[in-house]
DNA sequence: AAGGCACAGAAAAACGGTTTTTCATTTACT
DNA sequence: AGTAAATGAAAAACCGTTTTTCTGTGCCTT
């Protein structure tokens, strides 16, 4: 009997309260920390609940917290230049680390969370009452920023929000993109490179800023001369090519190449090999957004990539737990987080 | 007054009731055609509530019917060759964008999703209590099926699992591959191959089975000699060399080659170019899961890949809609739904 | 004409928590 | 000593649905 039954066994507040002796209040202030209990009951109450593997139902305490449980994790038409007018979530495995890692994140938080890459979508989940969003690298131009804003529900952004006021962007994680590019250069340096140049990824994120901060600061420390370019054509991979071609007929000619996309620095690559130049010898590449799967070029006859480890899971997890604080009312410990990224080395730098 | 109050204008099943001049059981009985309530009540109660805006309160269904709202998007490491054990969910936009479709309808359909890609999450997604699971890709030999079939919790899967009692696999949604496989060898005939040969993706996937079956049957229809290969190796790219140069040193050699996987077929299309062989001319390409992304090579000296439309925003649909009606209750109209695919002609097959 | 039976709908009882209110003890203060 | 305040915990109310049970009707049957 019973086996029909759904559910059936699932322990409840009050099974807790039965076996600790006290009221279904008590366990819950006891879990919750709210009421007003002495540490030797809320003591006896947890490990019971914990013993008993008490698991409070969502559905019931949203429906008494007036939310819906329910988050959105927003990553808009991606201004990396594809070509095309399309979602950043599918194409970008970095991004769609950050939302594997946040849907887990978001269960271990008592939310759940739903995938959106079009103003449409992102609009229809503000409609169905979400508590709050994770807007992955976000831009000023996105009328979705505002619609969240205005509507007053809690947004947490992966990389900042260039150009806005303050209190439109309170709430932040990102990557310490500066840092991470002052570590690759310094790397470049110690194997050798005498001339660092940069191809960066179009503006509009903000890590494109921070990352061409962090190397003109660093060719200011060593006397460098800054070389770089910046992509903006609808034709990344000609562009990246001509733009290639331009860096390798200089009379001084650098000897290392810092991309901040890696489909660019796969190009790069390609189009420095075919140029007669031996990498790493006789030039060094290495890309900050880094895809293990394409990078490690096995067998290709191209050395794989050096890239950064931007800790897409780490950065997630950090934003839903954020997040899930506002949700809660609750202000977050810290409203900016960096993460640190570091560098992963490999034969395209691997110069002797 | 009341800005700070929480959701203090939502329009509740009372209100709805209040408006129309019924009770709220009424409501609830016109809104899910459960009860006994004349024609002409449920039509004014319905128009009320479209005219209210009222949207039901998941939480409070959920938790009167007892479950928790939530279902489990499931796709394992994936089998393909990619020579590390790596999960298939961020790798392939074909899964991403069924992630992503599927996570909308589920919104639509009430539900939740949460995505899983490792067997540890999907496990934890089970204690947590979801109430059934979209298994993309599945393979007979990964132990996720079995818990969730253990755990008696619905699942439907996109890709059908080989060799095992159909009660262990009731319910799925599969793209027809024999069909769409048969449709590009049509093509390649149609634009004038003489010889067509196959380049499979690693065994183990239902789709493998039945594209090579399409192939096996046309090549029957047409008097055309079977030639194909099966990737094994953890090495595909290199693989993908040696297989390709097999191809072409065969004294009859074909012109024309079908893989299943998409960045194999970009191997095959260098390898052949660099064999100074012309593309489509002396041989067409095509692939049979398609990245728009990748797929168009403008500007790099290559031509466009033809590949196929595999629908993953209709598959995901169907799924979600299978999965939902299972959660319910209630057996879907149709277990088995074939997803009809379709050729994306491009320059790769554009013989003149 | 009375008993039974559909029928349409309303009232009441869950569902499993949280929050607010109430109550019974201590402790503290004049 | 008597009252006020502080403390700890229980009781009650509530969140918004669905489900179960109940109440009137009017109609059919005999």
């Amino acid at each position: 009997m019973g086996s029909g039954l759904k559910r059936q066994g699932r322990v409840g507040i009050r099974d807790v309260a039965k076996a600790a002796g006290v009221s279904p209040t008590t366990v819950s202030h006891a879990l919750s920390g709210k009421g007003r209990i002495s540490e030797q009951t809320r003591i006896r109450v947890t490990e019971t609940a914990e013993r008993l593997g008490y698991r409070p139902n969502r559905s019931a305490q949203h429906l008494v917290t007036g939310n819906s449980g329910l988050i959105a994790l927003y990553a808009g038409n991606s201004s990396t230049p594809t070509g095309r007018l399309t979602s950043a979530l599918p194409d970008y495995p970095f991004i769609m680390n950050i939302a594997m890692s946040a849907s887990v994140e978001a269960i271990e938080q008592g939310l759940s969370m739903a995938l959106s890459s079009q103003t449409s979508e992102a609009s229809g989940l503000l409609q169905m009452g979400v508590d709050g969003a994770v807007i992955v690298d976000p831009e000023v131009k996105d009328p979705v920023n505002e619609e969240f804003f205005e509507a007053g529900i809690p947004v947490v952004t992966v990389g900042r929000i260039l150009g806005v006021p303050e209190e439109m962007n309170e709430h932040w994680v990102d990557v310490d993109h500066n840092k991470v590019t002052i570590e690759v250069l310094e790397h470049l340096k110690k194997r050798g490179a005498k001339r660092v140049a940069v191809i960066s990824a179009p503006v509009g994120p903000s890590y494109v800023n921070d990352s061409l901060e962090g190397y003109k600061a660093w060719c200011e420390s060593t006397g460098q001369e800054p070389i770089f370019h910046t992509l903006e054509g609808r034709d990344y991979e000609q562009e990246t090519r001509r733009v290639t071609k331009v860096l390798l007929d200089e009379k001084d000619r650098p000897d290392a190449i810092f991309c901040h996309l890696q489909p660019v620095s796969v190009e790069v690559l390609r189009a420095v090999i075919a140029e007669g130049l031996s990498v790493p010898d006789e030039m060094m590449i290495a890309t900050m957004s880094d895809d293990t799967k394409v990078n490690n070029l096995d067998g290709s006859g191209m050395p794989d990539l050096t890239g950064c480890n931007l800790h897409p899971e780490q950065t997630a997890v950090e934003a839903v737990r954020m997040l899930a604080a506002l949700v809660a009312g609750e202000e977050p410990a810290n409203p900016h987080v960096y993460i640190p990224g570091e560098i992963t080395a490999r034969e395209s730098t691997n110069r002797k």
